[in-house]
DNA sequence: TGAGCCCGATGCCCAGCACA
DNA sequence: TGTGCTGGGCATCGGGCTCA
């Protein structure tokens, strides 16, 4: 999942754990992957793992739950793609004829599937020490007074509604931390002080799990 | 009988609101 | 400015129904 994770490219894309329900009967992609214009266009999606081999899988959106469902051929592809529980695949939309998606499989036993395209928008797949560090892009409302955390991370680490303290260089922050996984108090100071705007990108990284101290560096963006 | 289709339940995350 | 809470959107899962 980490791997799948630090995926980058200019096409929309979405990521899905296999789960049992997944390598048994169905998938579902977000709705808004699939237009409803595409929907009255297609019958159909076309996976890729290769430029040589296309699956051809039917679709249907579930409007109760919101989503579409990725049912017969899907089935095939799983068999084919020797797809088992754990292993994580991207789905990445691309301009090919009807709805296309490239799908890079990262599998949980130890070697992923290389992607064989000629093109270069493919994972950037470096192993990224992901377990003490998360990264947060602000957005205008993060500028106010709180700041919503990736609430997983704090669960793996055991850190809940506590007082933290983030530094950047020498500088340091109290920040308070509260039970519903945002910072708060301190929060407006700390942005004040380093200057941050919305699609600045900020990485804090868990430096003293006892202490619950962050090092925080941020890229700026430039318009 | 199994695959596909469809629906509903549940829980998580986040945005936003009310109020202190 | 900070806190507590709620509702909407979405992800995930389970189960019933239909049909070949």
């Amino acid at each position: 999942m980490e791997r799948a994770e630090s995926f980058r490219s200019e096409n929309p894309f979405f990521i899905r754990k296999m789960q049992p329900s997944y390598i048994e009967s169905r998938i579902m992609v977000p709705i808004s992957f699939i237009t409803e214009d595409e929907e009255d266009e297609h019958d159909r999606v076309t996976l890729w793992t290769s430029e040589s081999r296309p699956w051809l899988v039917d679709f249907y959106r579930n409007n109760s739950s919101w989503q579409i469902n990725l049912t017969t051929g899907w089935k095939n592809f799983v068999e084919d793609n020797n797809l088992r529980l754990g292993d994580v695949c991207v789905f990445e939309k691309i301009k090919k004829s009807g709805i296309s998606f490239r799908v890079i499989i990262f599998r949980d036993r130890e070697e992923s599937s290389s992607p064989r395209f000629s093109d270069h928008s493919i994972p950037e797949c470096k192993e990224r020490e992901l377990e003490n560090h998360f990264s947060v892009c602000l957005k205008p409302k993060d500028l106010y007074y709180v700041l919503n955390l990736p609430r997983n991370f704090l669960k793996n680490h055991g850190i809940g509604d506590s007082n933290v303290i983030l530094e950047v260089g020498k500088k340091s922050w109290d920040v308070k931390l509260d039970s519903y996984s945002r910072f708060t108090t301190g929060w407006a100071q700390f942005i004040r002080d380093c200057q941050l705007k919305p699609g600045d990108v900020c990485r804090f990284e868990l430096m003293d799990k006892k202490k619950i101290v962050f090092e925080v560096t941020f890229v700026t963006c430039i318009k």
